[in-house]
DNA sequence: GTCTATAATTGGATAGAC
DNA sequence: GTCTATCCAATTATAGAC
């Protein structure tokens, strides 16, 4: 059973300059002469794995979006403290959304949308769908619990998101400014303060 | 005093399909033969009037910017029937956000924000950041009024065009579904309901 | 001022040697 | 399997006639 020698390598390498180079420039700035140099091969290797530019595009978003919800769960947390679990969610989720990865993919499905339909598809189900499935999963609990009060879990869940989400979202997602790390936890807690206010029991 | 014959003509048809073309098909899908095409002039003529692609653009997308925010005034609201009031808003604003023409230069920006870095600040001090004034103006009124109970103005009213715009805006983006008008109403008025909650004086 | 025709470059994709 | 060298189509941009 010995190994042979792995003939993913040379595709890992390439797959990975070109996550680089879109993830940096987009997709209609990327060269395959480029990806090929950054990847230390040659154009007809390239093309030897992935039959065309687009291919290449589907296999980046697809490992990306892969990646995107990974470390965000919520199961562990208490619904009985809710502001500090409410806060700990923010927290994650907002770093998530405005690392600059998350942002280059998003920019690029959204620019591409046109041309490529399918990506955004596997993006969001990938992606924002599963965020708030767990977003959602722990509104039921805390509202079971009696420390929210919400009617409907999913609308209430999607609200969270969108307060979270904030300006602060779409201003990455145009360039504007640089987002400190100070700033990022403010708008968490702004954003957790005020669904609170909606939504929260006297229980504390 | 006889007026030459115009000569902004043949700029203002080359800029109209210029636009035309970007919206529908994104700026790197659109070549300079197509606009010329649509404009029923030359590439020559159209070098003419802008020296390159990217000017072009950037024409484009000053002048759609400008339009952004035209349609939408708070001022003359009563801040004494807050829901009516916010419920009227909340139409507009979620009207024009999903509005296919400020959907497609929201694409177009967010795609090409490599390229063009300078085009976003142009778009968003002349959208976004418009509505957000237009917005926290409202939210002062109100809490003068003693129908909100609103400490900071500036959050609220970010707060407020978050709920709002939801997670419908980014599916827009995306290009996932198609939103029918009841689909919007109901999202405006969620959304509404939820900032009440959180807003809302006893004062009615 | 506007057009036709063309230059010049780029970039996606492939043939054939090793 | 990988590389070098090359093809071919498309695109931006311009020169020169009318």
């Amino acid at each position: 059973m010995a190994a042979p020698a792995a003939p993913t390598e040379k595709a890992e390498s390439i797959l990975a300059a070109a996550q680089r180079a879109f993830l940096a420039g987009g997709f209609g700035a990327v060269s395959m002469d480029a990806i090929a140099r950054e990847a230390g091969a040659s154009k007809a290797t390239l093309y030897a794995y992935f039959t065309s530019k687009e291919e290449l595009l589907g296999a980046v978003v697809a490992r990306q979006s892969e990646r995107y919800a990974e470390g965000l769960s919520a199961g562990e947390l208490d619904p009985r403290d809710v502001e500090a679990s409410l806060n700990a969610i923010a927290d994650r989720f907002l770093r998530l959304l405005l690392s600059p990865e998350v942002i280059a993919i998003n920019r690029i499905i959204i620019g591409e949308v046109a041309r490529f339909p399918a990506l955004a598809a596997i993006f969001w189900r990938a992606g924002p769908e599963r965020v708030r499935v767990q977003l959602e999963e722990f509104c039921r609990r805390a509202a079971t619990a009696g420390t929210l009060d919400i009617a409907d879990t999913r609308l209430a869940a999607g609200q969270f998101a969108s307060l979270v989400r904030g300006e602060i979202h779409l201003q990455q997602l145009l360039g504007l400014g640089e987002p400190d790390d100070a700033a990022l936890r403010a708008a968490a807690r702004n954003a957790v303060a005020t669904f609170l206010r909606a939504f929260g029991t006297a229980e504390k």
